[in-house]
DNA sequence: CAGGTCTGTGAACGTTGTTCACAAACGCAT
DNA sequence: ATGCGTTTGTGAACAACGTTCACAGACCTG
């Protein structure tokens, strides 16, 4: 029993040391090396408690899940009418879809190492189950003020709409932080979101 | 001038080759030895016409932006009335948002892996100027059906959102052939970007 | 053709992630 | 408590990578 304890506790470790190295250099700072010397463990070690540093880093990912998943919880979700919806209740379906896309931003450039770490890292080999799950629980958010502003599309339709609208923010976001194209700052991409998610979703509850 | 001549047979086998074997194996299937042996030069050839890998796949990413511009070039553009539009010109320019968003997905879905080494490539350096002129030659096609939409918007504004409407283009691409979510075939992926784009433009016009 | 310059060569270096024979620590029965 | 089998951590060793560099050979020039 004692031997689990110091193999979860050597594990808690591990996450934390490269949850701390990948939010201060990113994914490619992080070496088996110095993370082993940071904990202070064997180099081997490390392979004791997860199979590769893939693990390691997706275990990490699901932490930033994690983190993510209590921000975008506090933001109001609006409550779902029965019938058509009117202007007013239309209008605060889209000031919600805007609301979270801007909470995904301030996320995104509060922790830009850590959230570029989800997407960076290439997979090799199927995602485990729990990645997976965690993905769609984020997806519902946004299913909430869709169901107002389309209430025509079926269950499928609509998360798969859902899907779509955060891909699309996604892009906003990623390519807004990316060096590769030129930086913009915060603000400047926060009004940029209100324009594109607005139209967006006013050009859904009219289409 | 012979010596010259080589070198640049030399610099012109180097692309081929890595941008074969990025097509076919992805940026990582590109290994410096494995390239030498390709192009039956040494290893150390390599760093006599490039600096660095680097620098090589930044060469192979601007063939490809170049192929992509030969594809988005036979999009045709809506000719710019001078007053506000007609609803029909509207139209039209939405349309033409759409066509040039499924233009972007219809090469990236071709050209799999080429396509992904433009985003996946994480620059360590500034980039060359060269690169940077190439990307905004790239988002004048977006600007055009933009004028038509949005008349009211000054050089800068329009700029920044021709900028943002292919980030969220990107998101939908990227994402939808990505194996991180769920790959979408493309017909599918065609439907959600005629759906996301329709919609923004048509926001866009009415706000 | 001789001399100097430039260029391609591939062995060698430093850094990776990962493995594995061995030693140390542990748990349990005596 | 003590001994013994098992499990676990160790770090040297391995393979693969990008990059460098002393040297040998090819090239141009007088």
């Amino acid at each position: 029993m004692r031997n689990d304890d110091r193999r979860e506790r050597l594990k808690a470790a591990l996450l934390d040391g490269a949850e701390r190295t990948i939010a201060e250099s990113g994914l490619s700072g992080l070496k088996a090396r110095d993370l082993a010397k940071e904990v202070g463990c064997a180099l081997g070690a490390i392979y004791t408690v997860f199979p590769d540093l893939d693990a390691l880093i997706l275990s990490v990912n699901l932490r930033t899940l994690a983190l993510f998943d209590r921000v975008i919880a506090t933001v109001p979700l609006p409550p779902e009418p029965d019938g058509p919806p009117t202007p007013a209740q239309r209008d605060a379906a889209v000031a919600t879809l805007v609301r979270l896309a801007v909470a995904y931003l301030h996320f995104a450039a509060q922790n830009t190492t850590r959230w570029r770490a989800l997407f960076q890292h290439r997979v090799t080999q199927a995602l485990p189950d729990w990645y997976l799950v965690e993905q769609v629980r984020l997806f519902r958010y946004i299913e909430a003020p869709l169901r107002v502003l389309r209430p025509d599309l079926g269950e499928r339709e609509r998360a798969l709409l859902a899907r779509s609208l955060f891909s699309a923010t996604h892009g906003l976001v990623s390519l807004g932080l990316d060096e590769k194209l030129m930086v913009l700052s915060e603000p400047v991409l926060r009004g940029q979101i209100e324009v594109v998610v607005g139209a967006l979703g006013r050009g859904l509850a009219e289409g």
